[in-house]
DNA sequence: CGCGTTCATAAACGCGCGTTTATTCAAATC
DNA sequence: GATTTGAATAAACGCGCGTTTATGAACGCG
């Protein structure tokens, strides 16, 4: 069944069906009705291949997932629970508006040829890239693609230098904020001795929370001791290796903060282990909103990044290009992260 | 730069760049290298939508994930973990045999025109279904794509109308002799009093799980106390409300079967919660190999699918099924399911 | 009545490529 | 040397649709 078919059925020329399908203005009421009817009788749905080849938009948006240190064999995208929900997210936004969503895996060196690929044989209307890299950029043809992407988290500091002379969009998560939420809910709860555990530093997201934590520390005159920053390397096995190193040395603050759920699981894992009470003796608060984080005992008290309102504003923003070259469109959005008070948490008791 | 250009540049007709690109064998090594470097010079990639247009495949797959009773605006896909699982192995074994994936979440009535839409419009090559209910294929044009179509874990009871009727493919796990292998492993640690936790009876995993468990039972000679079968209905906070009860009336079994990893750990926390001690007083074993339960203390025994098998089987049958009409494709295939064992499950030393 | 205008719509062209058919030219056969 | 054969490849057509251009009918006005 083609446009050429409900045309005869219809008694109209082909162009005529054309026009009502793309809703054209210069057709009468009695002739759009008459051609709607065939379509719906025979449930008509033009090719959207012969569509995008005569030049109109694929509908489709592309989500690369950059990862490193992939194991061969091993589950990808499940090894970190925020990879999937902004899938998930954006699957669920982009579905909503009528937008097909391609995705794929970056592991390999070769792999980031996929990226330009996907926009020249799918021609996809916009890409979405997560985890990405410092170097990410320059492995990609930048120059063709770069007003219609969209970057999440990414490193800061290329961001000058992205933000001057490209035309993508980033969209961060304000780590630094949230991490200043998580400091001020322990310092209500009484904590005073207040210790951190690190990321990966090379990654954006690392530096920005341990910034974070070091200002917010500042802010509320309070120290940081340096044998209560850990070194976890967004790692759970470090996490549960530097935690036991601190409690060999008796060096346990009252409470952590965590770049990621992972490593305050591990944590809390580790103090367990050595007969310490989570959160009565220790408490804990994660990053990421992880699946595992809301299922343990205690549930785990975490910073949630805004998953739907960035996948939201990424198909948004990827529409709005894709339908306006010159649509203007902000260098970089920062989004609010909040603070999901749980039970690992504990209020200290001031001893007079 | 199109074909047209490429043939320009190397001197030849537009007919023999698509020869060389085809890889069809009447073309002389002389003209192929020819045109092979001018290719590679120019880095030129045919358009998907044309070649597709002109009657070659998309080279895309579909994948599409029915969900039930989701909640508007939260993740869909994240809230269960062999979701994502399953996904993130399609796209692995998909990427590697150079298909793109497409994907969709079913999620209200009216979604299910999306799995007819993808492949008229999108022509897709094939589709794999996950969450597959059992009116699901009533609301389908199965018709049409019954034999572009794998069905991961589709229930039983529809099965025989559908293998001898359609041409559709379902790749099951092996639940059954799953649950035995789970059941033997609490045998030979010197578990009597086995209990399990059901999922939701009218799915075909809660089904096959439970008879899994009755029939193993039987065989290695068990009794089932009626009052160990606990209803846990594939939810967390029904899972943990009946072992309270169990624990109100005392009636706690040795160890327990579960016939997924989240109801396992909720059950855990609560036993937690009221004194006992996991996995010393009570052991568990539980079923999806969820990154929750490899997390949690004590990391969880499990049964664990097998991911990569069946996503890299319903890649192959779908670009056989595609390359070939007449290929011979199984109705259904088994996965067996492996015991993952962690550290839930303690050795009960015999009183004598 | 004759001519310009407007509106509805039909016909024609192009999107980029696969494939079928037609053409060319050289080698081989008689 | 004329004719056949076959390989190589160029030209032509079709995939289904959007869009531009052309056509024709209806209308208004002098």
């Amino acid at each position: 069944m083609k446009s050429e078919d409900i045309a005869k059925l219809a008694g109209v020329s082909r162009s005529t069906v054309s026009r009502v399908i793309n809703d054209y203005s210069n057709v009468p009421d009695e002739t759009r009705r008459k051609v709607m009817k065939v379509i719906e009788e025979y449930d008509y749905r033009p090719n959207a291949f012969a569509r995008t080849l005569a030049g109109k938009k694929s509908e489709t948006i592309g989500v690369f997932f950059i990862i490193e240190n992939s194991i061969e064999g091993e589950l990808q995208l499940t090894y970190n629970d925020f990879y999937t929900a902004y899938l998930d997210a954006i699957v669920d936004v982009a579905n909503q508006k009528g937008y097909y969503v391609l995705v794929q895996t970056i592991c390999k060196e070769e792999d980031y040829a996929k990226v330009n690929k996907a926009f020249r044989e799918k021609r996809i209307d916009g890409g979405i890239l997560i985890g990405t890299r410092e170097d990410t950029l320059a492995k990609i043809e930048i120059d063709k693609i770069q007003d219609k992407l969209v970057i999440f988290d990414y490193e800061l500091n290329t961001l000058s230098y992205l933000a001057s002379t490209k035309n993508i969009t980033i969209l961060n998560s304000n780590d630094e904020v949230a991490i200043s939420f998580a400091v001020e809910h322990l310092i209500e709860r009484g904590h005073k001795h207040i210790g951190f555990i690190k990321g990966v530093e090379s990654t954006l997201s690392a530096r920005r929370r341990y910034d974070g934590f070091l200002k917010s520390m500042k802010l509320n005159l309070l120290t940081v001791n340096e044998n209560h920053v850990l070194n976890g390397e967004f790692d759970q096995n470090v996490a549960y290796k530097e935690m036991k190193k601190a409690i060999d040395n008796k060096m346990i603050a009252d409470s952590y903060i965590c770049a990621n759920d992972y490593m305050a699981i591990a944590a809390i894992e580790c103090l367990r282990d050595y007969g310490y009470n989570v959160p009565k003796d220790v408490s804990f608060v994660g990053f990421d909103n992880t699946r595992s984080g809301q299922l343990m005992s205690p549930k785990l008290t975490t910073l949630t990044p805004d998953f739907f309102g960035m996948a939201k504003k990424a198909v948004e923003i990827i529409h709005l290009k894709s339908n306006d070259e010159n649509a203007n469109v902000p260098d970089m959005i920062e989004y609010k992260v909040d603070l999901l008070i749980r039970d690992s948490v504990e209020n200290v008791i001031e001893v007079q």
